[in-house]
DNA sequence: ATTTGTGCAAATCGTTTGCATCTGA
DNA sequence: TCAGATGCAAACGATTTGCACAAAT
């Protein structure tokens, strides 16, 4: 685990992250935590994580992995996308938007949340309260 | 297999229906047809089609269920609805719409397309098509 | 010292597939 | 007749879990 690319100052940021939401920041966690938020907004998969962590020279496991993205899901640092019956999507946009797929590259692109009005919204039925409106636009390559 | 509450009309329509769609009008697909498309749109999975098939004292294996729903799907009979990573749901609605989905109820409830209007949708990136848009409100028992 | 996380391998769940056997056209 | 369907069980891929060990507070 090679954590010599990163300054105490991130080191220090991503442990308060993580003790923010509750977690303990152990080794494999703040090197996931540096891959998925150290730059901008990101999909993942567990396998696509698992294999960036693999070439990144990190020992960790897909059950690691798996339980530290489920982790970070319950505590609110990821969002979970479903586009796709095969797999999870993971996403380090927390803020609520929407998702363009792209069905054959296996791809997630997000869209602001501005960017799609919803002028009219049918009213929950009787009972029932609103949890979330999720958009996808599902996209082919031409 | 009991066709005995089928009036000849109703098992002539099924056939047609399957013949239409270039396929073979067999008893398993007539009778899962029948269960499908016998009363207003429907919502199953492919256990909750399976457990009626049984009910119904219906032979059929839990194969014979998947490969059924996946051919009505390419032949355009059935529709997927994809909002639960944990299984997935096929809709009799061919016709584009959207949908609530109750979380803690695994249950799905169409929404008329001209109930959802959005009057502001993001161009597709340029080299990509769009293949279609879904709209799912999730919704929580109060 | 105690609690929480990790790794591994085995277990689980939904879904798909290979193959021998049936069956509809 | 014979291409196409079925059933079963085995295979599969993604995800979860049990348990012994290791590390964090």
């Amino acid at each position: 685990m090679n954590f010599d690319a990163l300054s105490p100052e991130q080191i220090d940021r991503l442990r308060d992250k993580l003790r923010a939401s509750g977690l303990r920041s152990t080794r494999p966690r703040l090197a996931l935590a540096h891959l998925l938020f150290g730059a901008g907004n990101r999909h993942v998969t567990a396998e696509s994580l698992h294999e960036e962590a693999r070439k990144v020279g990190l020992g960790v496991s897909q059950a690691t992995i798996y339980n530290t993205l489920n982790q970070f899901l319950s505590a609110g640092l990821l969002s979970e996308v479903i586009v796709d019956p095969a797999r999870s999507y993971f996403d380090t946009n927390v803020t609520e938007h929407h998702h363009f797929f792209i069905e054959n590259e296996t791809r997630l692109i997000d869209i602001p949340l501005n960017e799609v009005v919803l002028s009219t919204v049918p009213d929950a039925p009787e009972g029932y309260d609103l949890a979330g409106v999720d958009v996808v636009i599902r996209l082919d390559r031409r």
